[in-house]
DNA sequence: CTAATTCCTCTAGCGACTGGAGCTTCAAGG
DNA sequence: CCTTGAAGCTCCAGTCGCTAGAGGAATTAG
């Protein structure tokens, strides 16, 4: 039985995190000591573990939701966590494909960017006129780098 | 002059979106009817043709305000745009090795998983277990596919 | 015993939109 | 000229997955 920090620590997910995580019901209410602060066991350790590994992977909360009950009935057929992982797969498949062509295009402004000043400047260039590269627009997906 | 929804059909951008634009400041508050309605330039129109390749491009939304900040004043160094796109190029390229290595343990865990039920299911145990594969946990960042 | 650290709850904010409610204005047909 | 229906308006709330801060209580080390 250990606080909620050191919980943080070994699993490497923040304490608001971890909180949020209960609050949203991805983690059972834990006990807590006379003082009300949150005691946790090897149980929740692992099941966090296993979150964070998830979240590591991209699946989004929902999908691991979905895991964390399959594996909490382990006599239940495989499919229906193999069918999460395909369509996971899928997914990052498909946004390797798309930010390679985002790649390639960000290269090739690079290249032609020899310029000294704004005017002559490939990259504004580039991005003020769809012409000039060979981009799908068709895509809405958002990426959130940084 | 033409109103927001064919501003809108012209550049893909969706109407909410663009007065969201307006709102933060990355597009000028446009000219009115006498009721009310914005009526929007060719040079509106470009403008926000550049922020949607630049979004396309995964730019957010603060880079390419400093993108068209720089378009602006065409006499200074272009270096500065240099420097915005070769930070979002490491930015995907740092996206793309990280979702390769996602991408390769996904499959590796769908090929394992040809058994019947959870208790020997691949996808269940590679997540909980950390050890089972090869991920960098050292990255916090999270991908949100789908 | 005190001081530092950790913990608590609660609320608000991030980015980048998206959707809805409830109303007004515009363009076209009759 | 009038009606109708599409498109516009403002404002507010919600999305996802956290993250940060306020203001206080509890625990722990010295």
């Amino acid at each position: 039985m250990f606080p909620i920090g050191r919980l943080a620590k070994a699993t490497g997910v923040k304490v608001p995190t971890i909180r949020y995580y209960e609050q949203i019901g991805l983690l059972p209410a834990p006990e807590r000591t006379a003082g009300n602060q949150r005691l946790y066991t090897q149980a929740t350790l692992e099941r966090l573990a296993f979150i964070r590994h998830a979240r590591d992977l991209g699946f989004p909360l929902e999908a691991i939701r979905e895991l964390l009950s399959l594996s909490d009935d382990p006599a239940r057929p495989c499919a229906a966590a193999d069918e999460i992982a395909r369509r996971q797969l899928a997914a990052v498949e498909a946004r390797i494909a798309r930010l390679t062509v985002l790649r390639d295009e960000l290269r090739r402004m690079l290249d032609h960017c020899a310029s000294d000043t704004i005017a002559a400047c490939r990259v504004i260039e580039v991005l003020g006129d769809h012409r000039l590269c060979a981009h799908d627009h068709g895509a809405t997906e958002a990426d959130h780098p940084t």
